[in-house]
DNA sequence: TTGTAGGCGTTATCAG
DNA sequence: CTGATAACGCCTACAA
């Protein structure tokens, strides 16, 4: 920067004013010679030595903690970060992402935090209640802004979006009590999710609703992941049961898929013998077929709302909500 | 710091070799205090100050250029990040994303670089050729270690990781052909690409293997994206001609999708009248039906990949290659 | 083994 | 409108 306030002959001070754009406190005539310095010296600021002064970095954190391995894979994270990437682009800030697998040193995740390296955070982690609670709790202390994905607050001033899983659960399930089912079955992994225990919730409040209580028998989580084959033997062992389901609902599409193809192979159509629903929207929910009937998770907009709520809590512009939560759609294809 | 110091009574240069865990250099009794002294006072080093100080902040740059919007929510670019991600996760390294619109300022995306907010770059850029050599040759110049995704350079020590596409595609051609096909399709999207482009010579090495000429209606590329509604549209056109395929390649499953649904629609049996490949390998590839036979290109593994050679690069261990070259699996499923 | 002095590149403050 | 000065928090170099 001293180069080019020598090249320009003006101050480090003049300089400055020019990078950072500040109006009027320099003369056109001023700005034109920097400028011209700048440009010859290929200048560009120091990024450290302006987050150590001016106390910022612009730069926000993703910081995202699941239980498997390659999670940033994860289609329903990656289209929320891109969210957030889309919408800090646009205000010229960066993103930093920070992991920690779910056998490592929980507090890691703080790291960039606590460090004073980004200036916001939005926070996505799986795990135990309790550990989700400390890691707010301790962002609260800390006092810098963030914002948390699918946590249930009340009462709270934390930022938070999240969708409507639970009403969006009991409108599927409300669909399929109209087309005339009355055993429906619900399938899940057993991992912790606190969006999966909104969806089940729905889908009893649905089956109250209707004065139905929900059969053990019909809920099954024995399942260790998401992938379309557990999903298959869960289905297998619900159609073995001595009353089998009408309708059979998976706690994400992968699931519902597996239901797909193991109903299949049992000979059995959808959805005239049995009905099968997704949960997530999934690209390919309308590739297989029959088409997933399902309900639409807008992840990508959940990603873009915290960013934007976010940015304007760390702007200083007023808030219309803290706590944000997204209606979901149903969207009602060929396996219902 | 300077309270650490004070609490522990010792001086600030003390504190920041404890940090360090610089060996032998402070006494076993006064790191003990520090360490005291820093828990009770929950301190952190400053993020701005060290990398102001030290020249570097342990943070790599993932550099992104793409057409669509939701860039980042291509499952594709996702899976690479996450290698890239979990591997720096290991090192304990941080990512930072940046991203540029194909409408915005292409300068932009080096930002990070210039203002040495970052230890090195991995680069995965979309668009014209002469701007993709422009971003390497610009790099270069400024010496920040980087590698490149999906580029094919000669006799250059820029690093860089890549599949063989071209292998792989000629693979899958010699597949088919072996199967008794004559007549095969290939259709893509017009959307330049460096990978199609090697996608569709190895289609090419393969049939004049055969002895076969290429046939210009046999490969379509009239598309805007790589929606299946396209690969579907495409499909329909193959089938009008006097001569129709009994094979067509997709340039990516999702294409691949839509041959798999026009077909269906126009009561072509697959495998038996016509075969249907994909590329990618993406998680829907196995869950259509017919599964689709396809190629399975490593991402997530190229993401690890390149991020252990930057990696090996910067902390100046020694290098097997700086031009790397996964080889493509091909995945034979029941569409051929 | 520990301490002192100085500076990394920027910006805030305040004087001119 | 512009400039001098100090300070941000840490680390390198050298001295004790």
């Amino acid at each position: 920067m001293k180069d080019v306030a020598a090249l320009a002959s003006v101050s480090n001070m003049t300089v400055s004013n020019v990078v950072n754009g500040r109006a009027g406190t320099v003369g056109e005539e001023t700005r034109r010679r920097v400028e011209r310095a700048m440009a010859e010296l290929g200048f560009h600021p120091n990024f450290g030595a302006r987050a150590l002064r001016a106390q910022h970095s612009r730069t926000l954190g993703f910081l995202l903690r699941d239980e498997s391995e390659a999670f940033l894979g994860d289609p329903f994270t990656s289209l929320m970060i891109a969210g957030v990437g889309d919408v800090l682009r646009d205000y010229d800030r960066m993103l930093l992402i920070q992991t920690v697998r779910s056998d490592g040193e929980p507090e890691r995740l703080l790291d960039p935090v606590l460090r004073s390296q980004i200036d916001g955070a939005f926070v996505y982690t799986s795990g135990a209640p309790e550990l989700r609670r400390w890691y707010i709790d301790r962002l609260g202390e800390i006092g810098l802004p963030f914002v948390v994905f699918d946590e249930i607050l009340d009462s709270s001033d934390t930022l938070s979006v999240r969708g409507a899983e639970r009403d969006a659960a009991s409108a599927l399930t409300t669909h399929l009590l109209e087309q005339g089912h009355e055993r429906i079955a619900f399938i899940a992994a057993r991992e912790p999710w606190v969006v999966l225990e909104q969806r089940r919730l729905g889908h009893v409040d649905a089956l109250h609703g209707a004065g139905i209580d929900p059969s053990s028998e019909l809920y099954l989580r024995e399942a260790t992941d998401w992938q379309p084959e557990i999903g298959g033997q869960m289905t297998r062992e619900l159609m073995r049961l001595d009353r089998p389901p009408t309708a059979i609902m998976g706690g994400s599409d992968a699931l519902a898929v597996g239901a797909l193809q193991a109903l299949a192979e049992l000979d059995i159509r959808v959805p005239e013998d049995v009905a099968v629903t997704g949960y997530d929207d999934a690209n390919y929910a309308a590739w297989v077929r029959p088409a997933l009937t399902t309900v639409h998770v807008p992840v990508y907009e959940m990603g873009r709302v915290a960013a934007e709520l976010l940015l304007a809590e760390i702007e200083g512009r007023p808030l219309d909500a803290r706590q944000i939560v997204l209606p979901l759609q149903l969207v009602v294809r060929d396996s219902t």
